[in-house]
DNA sequence: AGCTTTCCCATGATACCCCATAAGTACCCA
DNA sequence: TGGGTACTTATGGGGTATCATGGGAAAGCT
């Protein structure tokens, strides 16, 4: 289990351990068996457990992928829509992410079930590719995840690099 | 059985958020019988169980498809509609809604039956895709459904996403 | 009676659970 | 420092409950 905050030992490591980020990050690469079970790297399952809450899948709106979130975005989905004329292009486009979004299951073995409609959408075949990117995770096709890294990477370093504001926010609250 | 947890921690009350969200999501496609019965997704039955309430249906204002929903959202309107001058135009067309609106009977395997009404309107054959929008769902034929999402998609590819605010973390760790 | 509505049972498919196993890692102890 | 042990994780398979669906029987309604 990976840690991100350096332990150093005594009872300050436990405080240290508190401090451990819900994120989601690294990427792993998991088998999809014949039933189409794919299992959840174990560190998101503890973030997910942390966030009380089950597990949701919907299809990227731009990308060849799915993506995985706690409950939390979601909601924040809904209340999004609510706040929104109901008719509105956004509306309808947030509307699309609650329509394809499932409640994953997990299986005591921490393996969720894609249903053939996910995998047809991220075109996936018997390897799955977790890529965290914060608050949220992707899956994706192995190949088709490392090309788009690459692709990134050469952005970056022949188009310069994307301006990170760092500065802004404060990093206690929530997660 | 999935409550809100509330967990005291010293004397302030930190809502731990039992996120399990009571949402219709995801779609479904069922078979409508020869006698016109629908089964209502399992899924969106323990939402409705959970609301102790029956289900409603109405038709869509907008759209040619059935919205679905429990007693709160039917509430929520009935509240809107009296908040506003009783004979405005908006609550003329909100009290439309409420006067399509019917209190389905579902059968105890969960299914229920269409009026010939409600399967005219949305112009349904013997297939009817449900469609999770949060707090209700909709009911389309599924071929008009597919062009819906598809439109939508593209538009998201195009158009760009609607922003949602994630930094404004108004439900909790944010995952 | 004729018709509609509601309930009850049967069935095939799927989803979920439990078990087992293998590989890797952390930990302990000499 | 090396080796061995216990644990976590990922994976596979099989059995069982749940679900969607169809058909038929019983119970109103006119």
């Amino acid at each position: 289990m990976r840690l991100f905050a350096y332990q150093i030992c005594g009872d300050k490591a436990l405080a240290l351990r508190e401090m451990r980020l819900d994120l989601f990050l690294s990427t792993f690469e998991n088998r999809i068996d014949k039933k189409g079970r794919l299992s959840v790297p174990a560190p998101y399952r503890t973030v997910l457990e942390r966030s009380a809450g089950p597990l949701y899948v919907y299809k990227s709106l731009t990308l060849p992928c799915l993506e995985g979130c706690g409950p939390a975005r979601i909601a924040q989905i809904v209340d999004a829509i609510d706040e929104l004329d109901a008719l509105s292009e956004d509306a309808i486009t947030l509307q699309t992410i609650l329509s394809s979004a499932q409640e994953m299951r997990m299986d005591p073995e921490g393996r969720m079930t894609l249903p053939p409609d996910f995998i047809g959408f991220a075109e996936l075949e018997d390897q799955a590719v977790f890529a965290g990117i914060g608050r949220s995770f992707q899956i994706w096709h192995p190949n088709r995840y490392r090309d788009r890294e690459n692709q990134s990477r050469n952005r970056a370093q022949t188009g310069g690099l994307p301006k990170l504001n760092l500065s802004r926010r404060s990093h206690g609250e929530g997660t």
